[in-house]
DNA sequence: TTGTACGCGTTATCAA
DNA sequence: TTGATAACGCGTACAA
């Protein structure tokens, strides 16, 4: 562990001359630069993080706040953290993982003692203490979602409300005005996610405004979905469903599209089929399903970027709210609504 | 940002004072502390990290080490990353995590910078750069998996030799002469994980060793993995196998768990199965399958302990190597070998 | 173009 | 029991 003494005795310079080569913060010349360049490789010379840091200089550490429950969607949460360190590492970030449940506590210590110079928080609920106690941090903070309470801190996240009225207005514009809804996990909207919430308020108020029949599925435990039983009380059920829409995750979805397909329902010919707030993989699905999908790229680069834009320019981003509009992607699953038993194509 | 100068002001004592509170090095008179408390508590002080790293303290920072592949099992990822990160959290560590794929690159800055005290390596290939390498690092490493070169770092992980061993054994004390291996995914022997060569290395010789007739799967995508025609051509093939050994996750061994079912194939009457370093999920299994699994918690409290002993303890433990003795976890899907068409319970 | 010296916030040593 | 001060390694204002 040799400090910035040894490289400037061993080049024959001054402490200053050694630190100067590396910030590039005043001329130097060639034959000096060369020398401390081969001193630093020759003693593998690391500069001190913590000197530099307490110098005054950035530390390029910023946070991922993920408090980690017992049950949570795994899956979901790797795209996203995943993603996220991704794009940091690509600013040239380290990342400090924080999954502790008291995720106030740790943020504002990491915060206050300069350990990282931002925080980005993910898997937000509708009311998030993280978000709305965003005052306590000495950091800046970005959450890549959108609580009730964010006066201190950007939000960025898909618009939920738009995607809800966007599900209900595909499927009208089609030609459905009574259709299924398959709820995602019970638990998360339990415990508050934001998203689900948003999405269901928005999707409950626009299908009343137009006059859609919405039929909702029982409470769903993924590990414990009964396809069959869903499909005979909703889908082929009284009401006659002529479209469905989805916030499960793929597994619940694809045991509904197999069990459909036993009972003979053809998709999107007697049924069309839209998924909502979703990472469908195309691998794991059984039939290609028509999807408002998640986007984590998109959140995870803007939220990385708008934190830079704190931390590097000095902006200040508290109560930034930044919703991208969802997309459809139209795999096929979606058609004009026509009576049952009518046979053949369209 | 108050420091603990501000702190040592408004208390009315020196700073020496205010720092000997927060450690307990020495005795302090009641009154002197609750002062300081008070002005800490007042001021909302947090110590400065860099600058108690700086002076030579620990700044209870460990890195991990899980380089990001494009292809990658997340599942189990996840096992290990969420198990030592919560280790990491109890034992009063903060993380850093390091997901490039450069990872030497990252890991020799991180210790030689002195940001983090120590590193733990998941996800290992049987060759391994980041273990290695590890005479670059200068802080303690720990690495959960057993690459060939280790000189310099620590290693723990299960016995995946023994596990090897284990499951032919198990198999042929149950009579069982001729068995089917269903290979895992091929990309993970292709990068070279670790354990899965040992495995398939070890069942091989062992069951040479015992005169077993191992009938190896075709290659398995488990995108695009074919459950009735490993059937018809292994399990129903003409060698007859009477077990079955396992390596591929849940989602394959599910497809193949069904397909047996509708050939009239009945677990463990017709066919025994064992499925090794695999981590089954009792909530997603079609039929409860016996397992010799892994053990994510066993093996990453294992992890932090060692490094915090190198850490804490200034241990030595270049070299180290830990190996656990794999455990049969019953389900009942194993049982002794019978010819086949004999009908009835044993 | 280069060197000197100060200060960042903390802790340990020494002195009171 | 408490206070003053040097030192950690680095970056930069200032001097040369």
């Amino acid at each position: 562990m040799p400090g910035i003494k040894d490289v400037a005795r061993l080049a024959g310079v001054s402490v200053s001359t050694v630190s100067y080569v590396f910030s590039g913060k005043r001329s130097i010349s060639p034959k000096t630069a060369e020398k401390v360049r081969q001193a630093v490789e020759k003693l593998g010379y690391i500069p001190n993080a913590s000197a530099q840091r307490l110098r005054g200089g950035h530390n390029r550490i910023i946070a991922i706040s993920e408090p980690i429950r017992d049950e949570m969607n795994q899956t979901q949460y790797n795209a996203y953290f995943l993603e996220t360190a991704k794009q940091a590492k690509d600013a040239g970030y380290d990342v400090l993982i924080l999954t502790s449940e008291e995720a106030v506590i740790d943020i504002q210590r990491v915060t206050g003692s300069n350990l990282v110079e931002g925080v980005i928080l993910l898997d937000l609920m509708h009311k998030d203490q993280r978000a709305a106690l965003a005052h306590l941090y000495s950091k800046p903070c970005v959450a890549i979602g959108y609580p009730t309470e964010h006066q201190d801190c950007a939000c960025i996240d898909l618009d939920f409300t738009k995607m809800g009225q966007m599900a209900a207005r595909i499927l009208y514009r089609l030609g459905h005005h009574t259709i299924a809804f398959l709820r995602g996990q019970e638990e998360d909207y339990q415990r508050g996610a934001g998203y689900m919430i948003l999405f269901y308020e928005a999707l409950l108020k626009e299908t009343k405004a137009l006059g859609i029949t919405l039929i909702e599925s029982e409470q769903v435990d993924h590990h414990n979905f009964d396809a069959d039983r869903f499909t005979r009380s909703i889908i082929n059920g009284p009401a006659h469903p002529t479209a469905l829409i989805n916030q499960s995750g793929s597994d619940v979805l694809n045991a509904v599209v197999d069990s459909m397909q036993n009972a003979g329902i053809s998709i999107p010919d007697d049924c069309s089929v839209l998924s909502c707030g979703t990472l469908l993989e195309k691998e794991f699905l059984h039939q290609p399903i028509s999807e408002i999908p998640f986007t984590p790229g998109k959140l995870c680069t803007g939220a990385v970027s708008i934190l830079r834009d704190a931390i590097e320019n000095k902006r200040d981003i508290r109560g930034v709210v930044r919703l991208f509009k969802p997309n459809l992607v139209d795999r096929g699953s979606l058609a004009n609504v026509r009576s049952r038993n009518e046979g053949g194509t369209i």
